[in-house]
DNA sequence: CCCCTCATGTAAGTGGTTACATGATTTA
DNA sequence: TAAATCATGTAACCACTTACATGAGGGG
């Protein structure tokens, strides 16, 4: 439904291959919307039928040539109708909760490491995000109103903190969701019905299990 | 890859049939997983072909009979295999991030109005899950080590407590966004590249946009 | 010599949405 | 009598992922 849109506003940003663009999809861009090249690809040649973009084809030395696109009339009138257009906000998905909730029929063992890991994946881009931030947005010279070009690196700025407030909110509440699984295994888990592939408890907390 | 196992966790906190799910999936568990009636009648078929679940055909008076699924031993088995399967962090999908860095290219009123939309809108969810919170997890009266059947429940209100940090999150962060757009059209926006559908603004502010 | 980067694509399959369809009962 | 709720489905389409494919050049 936005592809699309995402692709005019990179290509707007800067015009480039579409390789390129799914290099910014890995990251920038990225980080809100993903896409593979296979999608891009598919969708630029749309585009350019459709003459929302235009290909000037870039011979280069040594390598491939390269279609470089840029946004056409076109393409930035469908931007600007598809900004004026409201849209509904999106409902998330979330496999994590499911696991979670899952996890009451289960051993919570196994989920305390995944959930581990992804508190790690989330810390991990965190630091990613400040590194971008400092190195992108850090120590700004000017004061008072800024001029035109930097409404977009405000903009580019005010989306990055929305990625750096998420992955704070999601290491503080999968400390939370660790501390209530911990409660749960120790407090609660101690039956044998999952017990398949764990390998026996200490005596201390087999004890306290007593039913 | 997921709706199955939403559909599972789902039946095995309480039995129900297609529409029930569906109506689930409107709440409570669609906070963080949609699906709409034709997608579960369609994957609950599937699921009943391959022995996940069992329908149960119960008659009623002056209403269409319904099938009442429950999970079956081999539903049980696949979900905690997904269980100790590791998933991937899920990257999010925000359109309205894709707008904000599109409002670059674009008179920002139109955003700022949507922004406020959006903003109300989670606001809106914020109180409806506080509103559930204090009905279905307001003053526990336990103290101590909680029993079995409260696993459920703390696992539920954890998930619940995600939620509502969402929402918080996005509520500030969208007021970031809103003091940034503002900033935007105040000090930078003032040429009248797109005034095409916005009223003359008054003339005091016409007058600080002197370039 | 192998792998990585640059560069572009096709094909097949899965997951999900939207539109259409039916029909009885209850509530306003 | 019109609309909403309960209840279940089919069909067509669109979005997206995964696997496969090609080929040149540079670095270890």
């Amino acid at each position: 439904m936005a592809i699309e849109h995402a692709i005019l506003v990179s290509l707007l940003e800067r015009p480039g291959s579409g390789y390129e663009l799914a290099r910014r999809f890995e990251r920038s861009i990225g980080y809100f919307w993903t896409a593979t090249h296979q999608q891009i690809y598919r969708v630029l040649k749309r585009m350019e039928n459709d003459g929302w973009v235009e290909a000037l084809v870039v011979p280069q030395h040594g390598r491939p040539d390269k279609k470089q696109y840029s946004v056409a009339d076109l393409g930035r009138a469908a931007l600007t109708s598809w900004l004026h257009d409201p849209i509904e906000p999106e409902t998330v998905r979330h496999d994590l909760a499911v696991k979670i909730r899952g996890a009451a029929f289960d051993d919570p063992s196994a989920l305390i490491r995944e959930v581990e890991r992804h508190r790690q994946a989330h810390a991990d881009r965190l630091a990613h995000y400040l590194a971008g931030e400092e190195r992108d947005f850090g120590r700004r010279t000017d004061s008072g109103p800024y001029g035109p070009d930097d409404a977009e690196r405000e903009l580019q700025h005010a989306v990055l903190r929305g990625g750096i407030a998420y992955e704070r909110m999601m290491i503080a509440w999968l400390d939370d969701v660790l501390a209530t699984l911990h409660r749960f295994r120790d407090d609660h888990f101690r039956d044998d019905r999952f017990r398949a592939d764990a390998p026996s408890a200490d005596p201390s907390s087999a004890d306290r299990a007593a039913r």
